[in-house]
DNA sequence: TATAAAACGCATTATGAATGCATGTTTGAT
DNA sequence: ATCAAACATGCATTCATAATGCGTTTTATA
């Protein structure tokens, strides 16, 4: 019988055929938020008359993480114009804006690509002069992002100094 | 300069690093729905007293997809009950609710799967004690479904006859 | 000038969806 | 009884692409 389970394909008892995760953020969006709540929480610190810079460096260690995939998700964020990047000694990076001013959707939307949560095209499915479906994901896909669009980075910053004692005490 | 493209992730003119497909639905949730599609377009027949079968040959013939892609899927809507599948020779399947109650929020995230659309704990996020951020997506995630649960198989009916006259006529 | 940082390009790996294939099982028709 | 047509099951393989790795180049500063 059907249990209702989640991820669960083939029920036979020993020999499961596992289900995959469904649909998911990429871990390269969720890298770049991490990188900007970092900055963020170290921003919001008392008087910073100097915001210090970051490093790629300092981000991988902080969250067990490849410099290389740091590296191309901050040079994305420097792009957006999201933070400011500067390089040589002593180079680095920091908000480029005030993260009320960063909003959630612009972020994840830009990261995470803006294509249809559908694909209706490629192959081409004959459904498609007479389909609903497509339509309504997509007004989902902009509910979603709409939703979003509510929260900004200051939002992530309601418990900063908690955050910025987890990432200067992480290794 | 960035111009905004989604999709690039480097600009240098002549070489481009392209950029994945953002979240999407899996394909085989996508062949579920048309397999309910194409079901329910032929059930809203007229005086349908021998409601005909319907076989993976054939959807696969219409819709022009792997046999064992489509095999699977049918499988799962027959254990989830949407469908009623029929052994051996002049089998076959059919829709075993009304299109009315076949809900696509259901159809979707049991096709999909549940899981969380951001990963924190494998491997294991530092921030995770003090972040925001999953509670924000996971918030939008059901706000997503929410939304699709106003809808059902019989929402995707609007057209039909078209719909009919396609599969029909589709090789 | 040496060094530390990001920028850039390309190669490789890892993961999972998508697909292929072979066999088993059920059921109606002959 | 037998056959053939359909779904059920299990596993192997391919393919796409996210994720990662590596090396070089550029920039800035001490
Ligand atoms: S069924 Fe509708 S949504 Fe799915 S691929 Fe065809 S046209 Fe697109
Ligand atoms: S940053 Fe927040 S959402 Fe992203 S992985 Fe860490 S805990 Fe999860």
């Amino acid at each position: 019988m059907f249990d209702g389970d989640q991820g669960l394909l083939y029920y036979n008892a020993s020999k499961m055929y596992l289900f995959g995760q469904s649909m998911q953020l990429k871990k390269y969006t969720d890298y770049g938020l991490r990188i900007l709540m970092y900055l963020a929480s170290f921003e919001a610190d008392e008087n910073c008359a100097e915001p210090k810079l970051a490093t790629i460096r300092e981000i991988c260690d902080t969250f067990g993480l490849s410099a290389n995939h740091v590296n191309k998700v901050v040079h994305h964020l420097g792009r957006l114009e999201l933070i400011e990047t500067r390089r040589g000694k002593n180079g680095g990076f920091l908000l480029a804006k005030k993260p009320e001013d960063i909003s959630l959707a612009f972020v994840i939307r830009q990261l995470e690509g803006d294509e249809k949560w559908i694909e209706c095209e490629n192959p081409y499915c004959v459904a498609l002069p007479a389909c609903e479906l497509k339509g309504i994901v997509a007004r989902g896909k902009e509910l979603f992002y709409d939703y979003l669009s509510q929260y900004s980075l200051k939002s992530l910053m309601v418990k900063a100094p908690q955050l910025r004692q987890i990432f200067s005490t992480a290794s």
